[in-house]
DNA sequence: CTGTTAGCGCATTCAC
DNA sequence: GTGAATGCGCTAACAG
């Protein structure tokens, strides 16, 4: 049987009350009674049941995720990974609210983050806008003992305590491994599709992609790149108009959002580029499977949800996460290792 | 506040005692009262809280995980995903045994299941030899109400509980779309190395490569099947044999283990084949950064590892797992994606 | 500063 | 058939 506290109080000729306040750092007791009950905790090889714990304190976990609202779907994923989460929230005791601010909108992310700050939750996730203004807001969070997980966009300059999701320096990097490799001797430039150079994620994308291209497919030329603020109608507009501009273009590297419009100006090409683009969404899942796209880099919206609320839980109680669980992957979808789309095929497992 | 046993029975006008009998489907109770019981339940929306179950139980979770022992690297690493599973049984409350059984043998993994069918555990991990009679055991003991969990391999003409382990025929069709892409327009044939058409996983890798290769890169022909036991010594010979004999050779795909021998065969071949190989292991990282492999898929052994703990304790409990958590992904790593190597790096999370 | 006691939500004896 | 009482391991009043 594993030790328990009673048997702590016992090896260490204490009371209950006493063991408890050594084992969570509550005042009032003396160096020296605090000392010989750590002996005993030592001695004895005492694990604190967590459940037990949370069960007595009737523990529940109040979290707040923020992320950007507007028609991206992407993010519409991760907000319904997050209800799914909510759904489970008795059994996982937590209470899970979400809020969403417009995009790329530092000033309202902040004052969100402010106004969370407020309710004094447990945790907070937020997909950052990476600017000194909301870094503070974060800092002071953290100052204030709450702990913060930035998702799919990283912060800079923050103390945010974990970052749930992918390392896009290296995701950029593998789009351009893929597109050198996937293109070959077919001649012609490549041209970029981003959201944001606002966002960390794309930035450092773009950076991974060029560095690749230029280091290994030397001769490859990168053409400036376009900025259509994850809009699909913008996205259309700036890819027909690239395409005409230079019919030649052999691949497209789509490191944002706003997928559906690239995938309607491809549909009308006349020449057929290699593309590369992020995120598994409805319509780039269906663009993959029509061969109009021929790489997907993903990362796993549900995965990303469920490990921040990991670790804003074992944060809060000042615990260990298993980090190879907390490691968002750089998925990488070919037409043939689609998944299956879960919103449309039973669930065998339930 | 979410609604407890007290409140069914205050609800139901019975006891503790009877609403328990209820729940846990025990006899001893009138159909009347149960039913009237259960109105209350369904009425007040109640939530069973399983960690305060558990607790009250005392409940533990013997497991047991069987795999094929020998001198395999990602059979070791599977251990070693297990090893930390048992460092933190304390909290998981589990009780996990490993037994190691000799590869590719059938009797022999039938015995092991026998003898792990006699301790009666609350679940059992299986790397499965894919054979009737161990499909037979399977059965027995999942007649006998102990959930079985494939891990890595699947099992056919069995009742399993659950596979953990990728889609390989995804795995052996991504390989050839990749094989396909990447030799572009270069001519010659493709090498397989295989470790045994005994194990599913490895026929269905192969029938997924050559379905792809055959209907998307026809003109590329698919050299006889090297079959090398997952042996490195045997691998490499059969290797070197090969380039020997097609001098032309374009790519090797190889499918099983026994990467080592591969290895070492390409180091000394004067032509520089494409090759696509499975599983991440320190060598081929190792050939990855040194481009003598070009991609490897993966599948993570820590989550599987994980997955079937998890899934082994929500059967035995009839409880429901969420899909999508259990899903194995195939990795796929090119030089720019690979992790860090935790071996090596200190962790950033504990 | 330290100890006693009740209770978190549930399961399980043992009476009735 | 049913109910009252006790305890799982821990926390949190409240006394002393």
């Amino acid at each position: 049987m594993r030790p328990t506290v009673h048997d702590i109080a016992a090896a260490a000729g204490v009371s209950l009350a006493t063991v408890d306040r050594v084992l969570n750092l509550r005042p009032g007791v003396r160096t020296v009674t605090r000392e010989k009950v750590e002996k005993a905790i030592e001695r004895i090889g005492y694990i604190r049941d967590v459940a037990a714990a949370n069960l007595a304190k009737s523990r529940i976990y109040p979290l707040v995720f923020i992320l950007p609202a507007g028609d991206n779907s992407f993010m519409r994923g991760l907000e319904a990974e997050i209800r799914a989460a909510i759904e489970r929230s008795a059994f996982e005791r937590t209470q899970i609210s979400i809020v969403t601010v417009p995009a790329f909108d530092a000033p309202a992310l902040q004052a969100a983050l402010e106004e969370a700050h407020a309710i004094r939750p447990a945790g907070i996730a937020v997909v950052a806008v990476d600017s000194p203004e909301v870094a503070a807001s974060v800092n002071r969070l953290r100052d204030d003992g709450i702990p913060v997980v930035t998702l799919v966009s990283d912060l800079s300059g923050s103390n945010r305590d974990h970052f749930a999701g992918v390392d896009n320096t290296a995701a950029g990097r593998t789009a351009g491994n893929l597109m050198g490799r996937f293109l070959g001797e077919r001649p012609g430039p490549v041209a970029v599709l981003a959201g944001s150079m606002l966002v960390r994620d794309h930035r450092e994308r773009l950076e991974g992609f060029r560095a690749v291209l230029d280091a290994e497919f030397p001769g490859r030329t990168i053409l400036p790149v376009l900025e259509g603020h994850d809009d699909p109608t913008e996205a259309e507009r700036l890819v027909r108009g690239a395409l005409e501009t230079h019919p030649d273009i052999a691949g497209i590297y789509s490191l944002g959002a706003g997928n559906r419009g690239l995938i309607t100006a491809l549909k009308t090409s006349p020449s057929k580029p290699c593309v590369i683009a992020h995120e598994l969404t409805p319509h780039t899942r269906r663009a993959l499977q029509d061969s109009l796209i021929d790489a997907v880099l993903n990362q796993d919206a549900g995965h990303e949800v469920r490990s921040a609320i990991r670790v804003l839980k074992a944060k809060a109680d000042g615990l260990a996460v298993i980090g190879a669980q907390e490691r968002i992957r750089i998925d990488i979808f070919l037409k043939d290792n689609l998944p299956f789309d879960e919103a449309r095929t039973p669930r065998e497992d339930l």
